[in-house]
DNA sequence: TATTTTTCTTAAACTAGTTTATTTTTTTTG
DNA sequence: CAAAAAAAATAAACTAGTTTAAGAAAAATA
């Protein structure tokens, strides 16, 4: 059986009170839900009209490939967590990933707009990603790798349980190799 | 007599449709209009519930001051653009300053939310703002200083002409001593 | 559990970008 | 238009981070 039960109850977080028996129906009837292996392809950059994505459990990342092939992890969503491209219908430059074996729930960019307009607060969902990337980008732009991986340490410590080392190098757009260094650094501290 | 022209044509092609005299005189009551000198600070980082610009004429900057006092350009706004801090009402990280004389329509966060339903289109600007972010934000990480110069130059040759050269290299994230670099050396390229 | 594959570490030579300081050029203002 | 102030250029010594390559450790799989 499929259980919306994630789903439902960041619905009623949002209208702030509980939901009726269609509301429920209605809001399922925008999503479908689906469970993903780990490194499972969800985006791939080029395609346009994408969808979005909210994670009931697992792992997954939103990254770009660069010029020469390198990848720069953009973020990060588990449980409870909204990810995506916001620019959609546009082509979008993202590829989109499981880390871990997922369960998601998807809605069209159409579907999301109907109910973007009945739940007025799921604009907070944009505007949220939008403070939160602006301070990654500050944190990226005036802090070395080093400040930012303490800073990711203290403010999410299970990202970097779950996460291999060299994703959490190239969200702090450094290479693996320096992150080690980095690391190997810290231990000497001690 | 205070011109509101500006605002009224970004609302009347929101609308897609002309404005009736009691739209515009509503819209307008929501706004305010002041014109500022060249490096007037308009907003300032730990002040809560800040507002948000829509720029009739000039050009003005959105910053922050990092822990050791570097100022890190965000974004650069001028005619018939947005800028603001869309983190609010929670207290700014973000200083607003302006760079030439400018003449700047300000709306509350408060009135900004009444407006944002009545004009779903206004949603657009958030999303624009999250979209532009995110590809500045891959840019900086994944392509050199010197990429992104061209890049700049390529898509807003007006903004090189109109800003100082330390707000640009402050834009891209690098020493105003390295934009100095940077272009000596494509100077002898030639 | 032995083998293969993936991830992480270490090292060394390198490059992009910083820092500090001085000089030159341009812009602003009395 | 002269003087002062602000912006840009240059140089030299430095540091954060990259690249390539090889080996060690850990994890996945037969």
């Amino acid at each position: 059986m499929k259980d919306y039960s994630v789903l439902m109850s960041y619905f009623k977080h949002m209208k702030k009170a509980p939901l009726s028996e269609e509301e429920e129906a209605d809001i399922r009837s925008f999503f479908s839900i689906k469970e993903y292996k780990k490194k499972t392809l969800l985006m791939k950059a080029g395609e346009a009209n994408t969808k979005h994505y909210y994670v009931a459990k697992g792992l997954l990342r939103l990254y770009i490939i660069d010029q020469s092939g390198k990848e720069f992890n953009i973020l990060f969503a588990s449980e409870r967590q909204w990810i995506g491209d916001l620019g959609t219908p546009a082509e979008t430059p993202y590829f989109l990933e499981t880390v871990e074996d997922s369960t998601v729930f998807t809605i069209s960019e159409n579907n999301f707009s109907v109910l973007y307009k009945r739940y007025i607060n799921l604009s907070r969902y944009i505007r949220k990603s939008y403070v939160f990337l602006q301070k990654r980008f500050v944190a990226i732009l005036s802090k070395t790798a080093e400040e930012n991986y303490e800073e990711l340490e203290r403010d999410h410590p299970e990202l970097i349980q779950r996460l291999p080392q060299y994703h959490i190098s190239s969200y702090l757009g450094v290479t693996p190799v320096f992150l080690s260094k980095i690391l190997a650094r810290r231990i000497k501290k001690d």
